[in-house]
DNA sequence: ATTATTATTGCAACTTGGTTGCATTATGAC
DNA sequence: GTCATAATGCAACCAAGTTGCAATAATAAT
């Protein structure tokens, strides 16, 4: 956490923790829940959540009903330099996944002509994930 | 409007002719804005919004700050069944273009044998629009 | 055309997810 | 250990969207 240029605190230390112990992407209300005896500050967390997001350690991901989701940045990303990756949305769970899906090629293609500049993309997918069928 | 199963108001209209004079996908504000003199509530506007929906007449995009814009379908979906299509957000203007991308073929292929069960998909590019440069 | 049925509208109050200001406390450089 | 600076907790706040309900307008029935 220090190389991220972060001071390390408790509650960073719990939410750290927290995050990668999860297959998918986090709500605050979910964290807080996951935080033993609910001791956290409901601002401390969006703002550690933030510091996250800041450093480069994790990013976050706009749900349907206005919410962010947190998740800590894939492997592939931290190595290489794979900066968009795609995300599943569970309709049973609603669970949101993180996706090691290389988009790349299929970006530019279809409107290259048009005028529209593309720099980045996320590509979206809904359906039924694996632990709901 | 009537093959909708919707009545025919005053700010169906309104709005119904502001959603189709736009080239992009709008908000709540955008649309309280460009109606002369204001003279509609929120809460019905929010209302006609979500009966166009119902209805099937337009569609609902969230952004990055969680806020909900709405577009008429395009006339691709009309006739045909198309179902998803892209949509360019710039990071200029911070408008969202809907595009008559097909991406269907693009979506079972990476994660087919991962037990995600893909049903729709959004492709979402970012970018800077035509107008923008 | 008049009336009756039913959906739509407007207003006020409310909910929810998240932010801001500020005094207190903890971290890490020295 | 001392000190500068950043993180924390608390209360108040904000903005997008929702709900309840009485008044009103659109259409169907007569
Ligand atoms: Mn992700
Ligand atoms: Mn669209
Ligand atoms: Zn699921
Ligand atoms: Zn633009």
């Amino acid at each position: 956490m220090h190389q991220y240029g972060l001071k390390v605190t408790n509650a960073r230390i719990k939410v750290l923790r927290i995050l990668m112990q999860s297959q998918v992407a986090l709500s605050h209300g979910d964290i807080l829940t996951r935080i033993h005896g609910n001791e956290l500050d409901k601002v401390t967390l969006y703002r550690t959540l933030s510091s996250f997001v800041n450093a480069g350690l994790a990013h976050k991901v706009a749900t349907e009903d206005r919410t962010w989701l947190h998740a800590l940045h894939l492997p592939e990303e931290r190595n290489e330099g794979v900066e968009d990756h795609a995300h599943f949305v569970c309709d049973t769970c609603e669970c949101i996944y993180c996706l090691p899906l290389v988009t790349e090629d299929m970006a530019a293609i279809p409107i290259k002509e048009s005028g529209f500049q593309i720099k980045s993309h996320e590509y979206r997918l809904r359906g039924t994930c694996p632990s709901c069928h």
